[in-house]
DNA sequence: TTTATATATCCGCTTATCCGAATATACGGA
DNA sequence: TCCGTATATTCGGATAAGCGGATATATAAA
């Protein structure tokens, strides 16, 4: 089944400041980690990890443990209309904000091929 | 000077379900009154009403007095990314909800040309 | 001026949302 | 097993957002 993401569900999930650029950074590299996340906003972890089950739920974004850490990505069932969305706000707050990409350092291993 | 609207600010905005399809309605229709808006939405004059403002203050939408009534419209200024996001989701909602372009009917002398 | 229509704003109320400390859970290594 | 780290969830409290009836304002026409 396809996933049922309703524009306005979309906007109402984005228009959160913390989960907005939550967004914008797992866009931008793909993957991240919650303390690569929890690093890049500056807010506290239940504060971060709260936002993130909220864009999971959504089905905004997917998560991946990978033993101790849990590595979000975008949904990879996303519709086309929701990623091209991203992708726009995407490109207008990377130049509102060009700092956020800079802070997002890994913090835990990088992901490893599963080879 | 340009208008500041921040792409968190844009998806609050329309993350609203009253919001986003007057936004809706209005980018389909070039323009509406709020009647229309009223009668399409099927909601009370003053939530509409009340909404409006909010888009308007937002720097969404403008609106111009004719006679009695008020036409709202996109914002001429907006910039191009937040024309292209309104775009993407317009499409998309036009999808899910198919009807909703059916119920707005002018209700008001149509903008004449002002010649 | 009075009346009617369209729109905006005010008001109290209810509900939703956000916060962050505290706690619980999951996992890996000693 | 026990400990340390990463993440998730719970909880109470504060604030924001949405609602719609009532009312105010603007305009047009009689």
């Amino acid at each position: 089944m396809s996933l049922s993401l309703s524009p306005a569900m979309l906007c109402k999930c984005l228009g959160d400041e913390t989960r907005l650029q939550a967004t914008l950074l797992v866009a931008r590299f793909g993957e991240l980690c919650v303390c690569d996340l929890v690093a890049a906003l500056d807010a506290p972890q239940s504060t971060v990890s709260r936002h993130l089950a909220q864009l999971r739920s959504c089905g905004l974004l997917s998560g991946r443990r990978a033993g101790q850490w849990v590595h979000y990505r975008l949904n990879p069932e996303l519709p086309d209309w929701a990623g091209r969305v991203i992708g726009e706000l995407c490109a207008a707050a990377t130049l509102a904000h060009p700092d956020l990409i800079r802070r997002a350092q890994g913090c835990c291993p990088p992901p490893v091929a599963l080879s």
